[in-house]
DNA sequence: CGGGAGGTTCCCCCTACGGGAACAACGATT
DNA sequence: AATCGTTGTTCCCGTAGGGGGAACCTCCCG
């Protein structure tokens, strides 16, 4: 029954259960796609009368669909992500400069916001010779591996920034990656000095990241960055023209961004 | 406290208030953006406690985030719809026809799907002279005045399409607008023997679209169209031009899919 | 025709939810 | 600094709303 909320801080107090069974119901249609009330009853140890009446509600609320044998997640879904996308500072510079981004050089383009103390891949755009990668809008990766991560980690308010490294468990994705608070805290320590933050294979072996902050102010609103193989991320070219990219685009976003 | 479900058909029985308020919070957040306690537990009639503790259920459960002072939707929306968007056939081809569409004719392509007997836009993409519609992911628009509505329809099994026209409320949005269940389904007698949809003005003025349905085998999975200014949209171009388009990518869209 | 699986309805009992009110934390205004 | 107003949080109580069991319906398959 209960999860692990890695996430920033626990929070305690009084919850809703029949709001916590919707929301198990409805992640359970995202990953299973179509099923009916008999499968969700059984897998979530509800009577089939309980869910039954959920996915009634739900079904007149227009958040899920009945079709044929069964239910999905309806399209309305996605209008309520366009209306939070637009929510998030001036989505439509921020799409446009990491499309540019990914044409200009020929990689992939990431633009992240933390919450909840992950990366959560705001869009994504991807260049001529771009590899592919498993990343997907609205999937989040952790801090302390990924380029977007350690700089959006790098300029957040101390406070912000140390709870969020208490919290983080620490897992090796490669041999690369860093596993303890104090080499974080000194690597962030770099990526602020150098303006730009990034990932040698820390996350995904032989795939190497440069990333910008995008600030509003003191602020930062998020990240953006250029992820390809090793290859043709040479220390050169990483420290130079890639680096300069990103840090071109971050600043066109900054100075089109008028925040609320 | 009913609202109208303008939809297909009525759903009778018990539903769950908790839920129905958990949704009227998500609603509210998202179309205000970032609000707090107090002007959530105002607009909707309930105390400080009930919207407080069913705030805390939804940060807990990560559908939304405190932010500074109120609470906002979280990225995990997103991340949400472009699973519920894969779950559609296969996406990819979707996305890759609709852009391809765009950039050969120029103008402006979407791809719907009908639900709760409106017309779903699944995507979308903008040519290079394509006029600015307000059209947007994920929003809806009605069945009866728009190319991919028309052309749903008339591919649907007649007991669903009768059900969705006898619900349909006819509002004139345009003087060409079709406003009688009659003349609609005289339309899509004609809509189903040229093997393409037209919207000649009905929806907005001055604007023409086209639509070819995307089926697999018997069942229509949605539709795919063009739309522009009627100066550019000659009865001529229309006819042959254009409607080959959207037929073809229509069925480049039925070859590629393989659907459950 | 009969059996089985999944969906729907009915009803009861208990709990957990909604609401009121008190309490706490800021901030502004004088 | 002191007071008031505003917003967020906590506590507690009474009850109606929701979870569960079981009966019932519907459809499919043999």
């Amino acid at each position: 029954m209960s999860r692990t909320t890695g996430g920033g801080d626990e929070r305690t107090g009084r919850t809703i259960r029949s709001v916590e069974i919707a929301l198990n119901i409805i992640e359970l249609l995202q990953e299973r796609g179509r099923i009916g009330v008999t499968e969700i009853a059984n897998d979530l140890g509800h009577s089939k009368s309980t869910v039954h009446s959920h996915l009634r509600t739900l079904e007149k609320r227009r958040v899920l669909v009945r079709e044929g044998d069964g239910y999905r997640l309806s399209l309305r879904i996605i209008d309520m992500a366009t209306r939070v996308r637009e929510q998030v500072g001036n989505y439509d510079v921020i799409e446009r400069e990491v499309d540019k981004l990914a044409t200009e050089t020929g990689e992939i383009a990431h633009f992240g916001i933390e919450e909840y103390g992950e990366v959560y891949y705001l869009c994504k755009a991807r260049g001529s010779q771009s590899v592919e990668t498993k990343s997907r809008i609205g999937t989040q990766q952790p801090m302390y591996s990924t380029s977007l991560g350690k700089t959006i980690l790098a300029h957040l308010p101390p406070e912000r920034q140390e709870q969020i490294i208490e919290s983080c468990r620490f897992e090796p994705h490669t041999p690369h990656t860093i596993t303890s608070p104090d080499a974080l805290y000194e690597e962030l320590e770099t990526t602020i000095e150098r303006g730009y933050g990034i990932d040698d294979e820390e996350n995904i072996e032989g795939l190497r990241c440069v990333a910008a902050p995008v600030k509003n102010g003191e602020t930062v609103l998020g990240a953006i960055s250029i992820s390809g193989p090793t290859s043709r991320f040479t220390d050169e070219r990483l420290h130079t023209e890639l680096a300069e990219h990103v840090k071109r685009a971050a600043n066109v976003i900054e100075l089109n961004t008028k925040f609320s």
